[in-house]
DNA sequence: AAAAATTGTAAAAATATTTTACACCATCGG
DNA sequence: CCGATGGTGTAAAATATTTTTACAATTTTT
């Protein structure tokens, strides 16, 4: 089961994604403002989010977009949001990644590559690393930034010279 | 020490951020294209790459900059890339973000807002997490996604949910 | 309401980590 | 060029963590 929740102010808009989407998922959850975004993500599981970045006629800073995304990652930082703009905004967009959301679309969309960016997102969302690969890759990460150095990457992860060489040599 | 290696195919531009850049670098390495940028990295130690998207005059889509993106990062992961580019084309950006670009810069630039972005990167850099935050930052990701539920976001995880649930209740 | 799943708890067994130790090798500075 | 320093590879005992197993209480699902 998995629900997607699109904020968009253009009613036209929601109601060709609220049918677009269910190649999907399996509801699709519409708002025409984010206004009550918060009150819909405690009220029902949400498994994604679909942004708009420009409210307000007139207004296409995005930057309300932006402020929407900073509440909802700052309560949810794990539901996926998808920005979604009319304007080729680079800077907006940079921001958005940025912030934590998943990906962006530009409007005028392509239903092809909206539906795709989504699928892959969703498919990544599925699979959870072990916490074993996630050690695994950061002591990598600290032993290359060491350039080598053992001990100074173990020191730097917290933990015993012993224990990272030991892990090393299994693999 | 911290060096940082800059890629454009402009000598002009290369010269004024070879001036620019000693601001936060020690040195201040400048490439005129991105063919021998593996060899340089191969040779001496980078800690930040400042990559132009568009070469080769009239092709301006990025995607040049892009595959050698794609090269840097697939031999040096760690290695902080920063996209800089003349044109708002906001799919390269966005492609670039999620292929591991550290931040982006749009040309004619800012200096103050460049260096404060290479500044914000550095810092970040410096400081690595020990293996018990990442592990921790990880389990409450698993217990999230669950909604809750440690039985089976100790499964997700690969550990016993005994381990998961002492570790809950210590913090 | 019954069935199934999850929690909270505990204790022994199995593993993993830290600590300590030491010979060996590389690199750096005088 | 040689001694000092710092890192490696190895090992074994002490300590800590994780898994396994178990069971009653509670929550969730059907």
């Amino acid at each position: 089961m998995s629900t997607i929740l699109v904020i968009d102010d253009k009613k036209e808009i929601l109601t060709s994604l609220e049918y677009l989407l269910t190649e999907v998922f399996d509801k699709v959850v519409t708002l025409e403002s984010p206004e009550t975004s918060l009150q819909v993500l405690m009220q029902q599981e949400i498994n994604m989010i679909l942004l708009d970045m420009n409210f307000h006629l007139g207004v296409n800073t995005g930057s309300e977009g932006l402020f929407w995304l900073e509440q909802i990652k700052k309560v949810h930082p794990d539901i996926p949001v998808v920005l979604f703009t009319a304007y080729g905004d680079i800077d907006i967009a940079v921001r958005g990644l940025k912030m934590g959301a998943a990906d962006f679309v530009t409007k005028p969309w392509d239903n092809d590559i909206l539906l795709d960016k989504l699928r892959a997102i969703m498919e990544k969302e599925r699979k959870m690393k072990t916490l074993e690969e996630v050690t695994e890759e950061h002591m990598q990460k600290a032993i290359d930034k060491c350039h080598g150095n053992l001990t100074s990457a173990a020191e730097m992860l917290g933990i015993s010279r012993q224990t990272l060489y030991n892990k090393m040599k299994k693999k």
